[in-house]
DNA sequence: GGTGTTTGCTAACGGCGTTCACTAAAGCGT
DNA sequence: ACGCTTTAGTGAACGCCGTTAGCAAACACC
């Protein structure tokens, strides 16, 4: 019996395949590192190749060219970000629904405020991305992503919470690609109407929009701290869904000395 | 009396000033072009030059590198979006306020999708600036164009149309920093309530969210026409400001044969 | 016509992504 | 232990990029 079948049948990768995932791994972590120091364009291969003590070409033997490179470090972003919502989520006792909401959308903009050039190059402008080039590994991570705030808004809407709009602007097509768009979250999706998945598709742009503004510091002539707005949202946003909203314990932004 | 003195004196600008105003502005026509074709990244200047039949350090006469000329057809794009915006205002009598508003919202919509390329510019992640190159002239092209809304705005704040919320999350410093904003915009402020830049600034992240949502086609495999999205978050959000909502005349997602 | 300014060029430096031909090593079967 | 195959990595090269420095022609002005 040969070493690779041995392995194989252990189901243990084999050396090569190890010590090949751990250049692999190696090289996104340098990439995400030039990501935060300088942003999209500062990730080059020939960069990581020099860090790494390697030559530029070699790197294809492990990526095919930048743009794949980027779109992998994509991919293990979004799960890191559904890892973090998630376990903020995990943190807060099961059957307090409305805690757990609370504490998973504040998780999520914590994490875009501490995340600003990985949140831009998830959620920002899909540029710098050749036709050829298959974003599919970004794509499906992100889907696992959506599905993290999907599970809470399922129990919501079994709990009956909020009344559901009539869909009169919902054509036949629109509803056609929602109903697709349940299916594949992997969920028991016939029960869910589609006029629900459009109330999740609103609050899902206000929670976007909130925090790329904040991210891409849009308002910054307007306001520099902007927890207080981004809390303001999501008493609204909760407050039509039915969830009771609770002030942060303690915000940044919290005057001591002056209490209303 | 020499020539220029005499071009100065009727106040008009000299054969020089003019031609080379005319380069420049070829300059960014080109840029603009490239931009709108390959993004963001494909605006090179070496390519201009070549399309202009110059050598590329021909250009540092007139842009003081790659960034600054980005900034400058960044400030063109944002007036030129703040004049979509107010022509489609101009278009409707003046005194339907409701009317108008609808219009001009639908109007920034509608020249985001058309020119999606710019819309990534202007209102995507700060990237690619370093922190060298001036901003100046895109911030304020940009202050220009939200003092668009502002005005809408400030009229409905006058008409009293809504309640303004009770400021409670507004800190004495964010107080005052939309006190600065709301000079900044150089309207008759001090009669406009901190509460009421707080609801402005709510909306305008609402519209944003949507937009941005719609361009960066961050929503592509939920749903692929974003409009009655756009359209139930435009109706939600002029309903609390006290604005009468109106259908839109002729949608593309319309489905004829089937009233509802 | 002489003078200073404006304009654009060439040459050059360093950095980038990517391809290709090639070597060295590691793994594998016998 | 020995060939054979697969793999990892190199060096050279091509063409792109931004940017700087030095220089020559065109121009405006007196």
């Amino acid at each position: 019996m040969t070493k690779s079948q041995l392995d194989r049948g252990i189901g243990r990768p084999t050396r090569r395949e190890r010590v090949r995932e751990a250049t692999l791994s190696e090289i996104k972590g340098i990439a995400r590192r030039h990501l935060v120091e300088n942003g999209t364009s500062g990730v080059s291969l020939r960069a990581i190749a020099r860090e790494m003590g390697m030559t530029a070409p070699g790197l294809y033997r492990y990526v095919s060219g930048i743009d794949s490179l980027l779109i992998l470090i994509t991919a293990d972003m979004f799960t890191e970000l559904a890892d973090a919502v998630a376990e903020a989520d995990a943190s807060v006792p099961d059957e307090e629904t409305d805690l757990r909401i609370l504490t998973s959308l504040r998780a999520f903009r914590s994490w875009a405020i501490h995340h600003t050039a990985e949140f831009a190059t998830m959620f920002g402008p899909r540029a710098r991305l050749d036709p050829e080039a298959d974003p599919a590994p970004a794509l499906e991570a992100g889907r696992r992503f959506g599905a993290t705030f999907y599970t809470l808004f399922d129990r919501l809407l079994s709990e009956e919470r909020f009344p559901l709009p009539d869909g009169d602007r919902i054509t036949p097509e629109l509803a056609r690609e929602l109903r697709a768009f349940a299916d594949s979250c992997g969920f028991s999706a016939p029960h869910i109407p589609v006029e629900a998945i459009m109330v999740l598709s609103s609050c899902w742009v206000r929670l976007y929009g909130v925090v790329c503004m904040e991210v891409f510091q849009h308002l910054d002539f307007v306001m520099h701290d902007m927890e207080p707005l981004f809390e303001s949202e999501l008493q609204n946003l909760l407050t039509g869904l039915g969830v009771r909203y609770r002030p942060p314990e303690s915000s940044t932004s919290a005057t001591i000395g002056t209490p209303s």
